[in-house]
DNA sequence: TTTGATGCAAATGTTTTGCATGCAA
DNA sequence: TTGCATGCAAAACATTTGCATCAAA
């Protein structure tokens, strides 16, 4: 595998991931970029970002909800889905690794892991229901 | 919202999909209704597919390979896609609904549900795996 | 220098949509 | 006859890729 080279682009990116916590899609970092390197394309942000997702130093994750977002908390943790504003949330929760155990328990292949996300309404638009 | 009109299109892919637990993609759904319905479309199909869904006749499957995948069987279970062969298939699990508790343990919002699949090899390709 | 990274545009793959026509009710 | 469904093609989106050029090492 080819070595990496740097590049200000590839770090703008994982800088702007590293203080987000908004899961922002890659048409949204290449917006956020675009304010410091007018001229990155958006070639590049997918390009990187499928690089740093690679090396491990971001996590894609997939809402189902039109276009991939980044997080560049690399931690275990899972995510909320609001249904109302679509924003995606972190939750702090006990870790649910278990139910690999509960899957596997009457199936012959090898369970390796679980795509899981929550959804509903997050607290502000929960709020507003309320009313 | 408008009255449904009878399709033998859409019968044709209800029809399939209550049949087949191949989790088949709109492509591979169009494909096999071509055998029957040379002059069916693809957009076709996929109206037809979403239709299926908002009545609850159908299932959606995002198990982010790619396209998305169709299921016949609406009810609760659980899928596993193998990293190997890329096929989906049904698991015979106990519920893991109690994850939504946990999820919410210390969430300000409403769990309303969430969504999960498993990953790893399948018992065909785990068995070339142990040779 | 060498080779990976970039910008640009074109291509890809999946899904949706506009529109004239067909068909169920 | 009314209006949903269809076939077809074009459009919409998200993402990837080819290529000439740029810039790390």
């Amino acid at each position: 595998m080819a070595t990496l080279k740097y590049s200000r682009q590839r770090e703008a990116i994982k800088e702007y991931l590293s203080h987000t916590h908004d899961h922002p899609s890659a048409d949204t970092i290449y917006m956020h970029i675009r304010q410091q390197y007018p001229n990155i394309s958006l070639g590049t942000v997918y390009r990187n970002l499928n690089l740093l997702v690679e090396q491990g130093e971001i996590i894609k994750i997939n809402c189902q909800d039109g276009s991939d977002r980044f997080d560049g908390n690399t931690d275990p943790h899972y995510h909320f889905l609001c249904k109302d504003c679509n924003n995606v949330l972190d939750l702090e929760m006990k870790s649910i690794d278990h139910i690999n155990v509960i899957a596997g328990a009457d199936f012959d292949g090898k369970i390796e892991g679980n795509v899981t996300f929550f959804y509903g309404l997050c607290p502000e638009c929960n709020r507003q229901h309320e009313v």
